[in-house]
DNA sequence: AACCGTTTTGAGTGATCGCTCAATAGGTCG
DNA sequence: CGACCTATTGAGCGATCACTCAAAACGGTT
């Protein structure tokens, strides 16, 4: 019973991720989505269900991979106040070579601001993963405070929530599609308030 | 000929806007709107010419009312820093008086995330609206600089898009559903990143 | 090569999309 | 009060929506 499966199911949802993340859920059409995965519509239900799992499936895929990029912050040596401030520096100097991506806001964002009450699921999903992010964040100012790089009576949840809504405000700016000069001024002004914490 | 208009054009465009800034373009249906301004398709279409252009037209009653919400902040008496700290601190404290608006993301903003090639128009609207919002805020940061209270030196344009990077981050909070407390908290936590510019 | 079970196919489902237009209703005139 | 004219109506247009399913194609086993 173990036949290969002749489509790929990593690089189906991949393309499926970058369609609906560049469209949105509702623009984005089993037309579209056929065109994308390269399935026609009975493979792509027999696959993933329905648009809207396949919508979860992608939102899934997506998160995974920013939180992972939040961990490996913690993960870094040396300092992770000034890691945080780089994360910051690196948004605001979006790589051209994946495919303009870099100058899409962030997709839980965009879902969340898309979804309606007729599809309870994916919001409901995408602010999960929103607090997922923000735990992670949080994580991250914890080991800066232990570190003593923060006083030690500061909120790393509070931190944490700021630190979320300038990375929203920067990658929201990229999407609008600022110059990369400004662009880099605004990620190197709210890169400086996170490492003037270290100096209160 | 001057037959008066059975229909309340204000209102049907209050609805309009409303339903738009709520649902979004694309999840929004005429079947949608007919309910909400109760008009027939043909009368929509006779006062509106299009769902696209009715879109534009009420993107266009919001931006008039954004703006004129900072314009007034210039207007004030008083401190111009002071009046877009206390701007910040009003958009953390959303009134739960006018049916859950306030709790709504920047219709600018969910504009820009959710429009396609499909609607270039409203897209470069929604941009040029944006662009007029960041020259009123710098406006306001430049009467600051001309009252003294930030360095001579200091860019408004470059602290403007700062300022709204943070109110956009502050109204996707409020979107988000976070408690009114750690809304307030962001919003404090920004004014009085504003404010710390009188002391630099 | 014949068989079997799974996967893929794509024409087609009813519903809904944005939108049109001939018919109707209702104010304003002589 | 009837003629006139514009605003409103709403059934219905072709296109597209998300989705289904019977049939064809395919890989593994015998």
């Amino acid at each position: 019973m173990t036949r290969a499966r002749p489509y790929d199911r990593e690089a189906a949802l991949d393309a499926a991720l970058h369609l609906f993340w560049r469209k949105g859920y509702h623009a984005t059409s089993l037309k579209d989505l056929e065109a994308a995965l390269r399935m026609k519509p009975g493979s792509i239900y027999a696959a993933f269900k329905s648009k809207e799992d396949l919508y979860l499936a992608t939102l899934e895929r997506y998160f995974g991979r920013q939180r992972a990029q939040i961990a490996a912050l913690r993960a870094e040596t040396g300092s992770p106040l000034s890691a945080l401030a780089e994360f910051l520096r690196g948004v605001g100097r979006p790589a051209d070579g994946d495919g303009a991506a870099a100058r899409q806001a962030c997709m839980l964002i965009k879902t969340l601001l898309d979804v309606t009450e007729d599809e309870a699921r994916i919001g409901a999903r995408a602010r999960f993963y929103l607090d997922e992010m923000q735990s992670e964040i949080t994580a991250v100012f914890a080991a800066a405070r232990a570190a003593g790089e923060v006083p030690p009576d500061a909120d790393p949840a509070r931190l944490a929530r700021r630190y979320q809504a300038d990375i929203t405000g920067l990658r929201i700016e990229a999407h609008r599609g600022g110059t990369p000069q400004t662009l880099a001024a605004l990620a190197e002004d709210m890169a400086r308030d996170v490492e003037a914490l270290r100096a209160a």
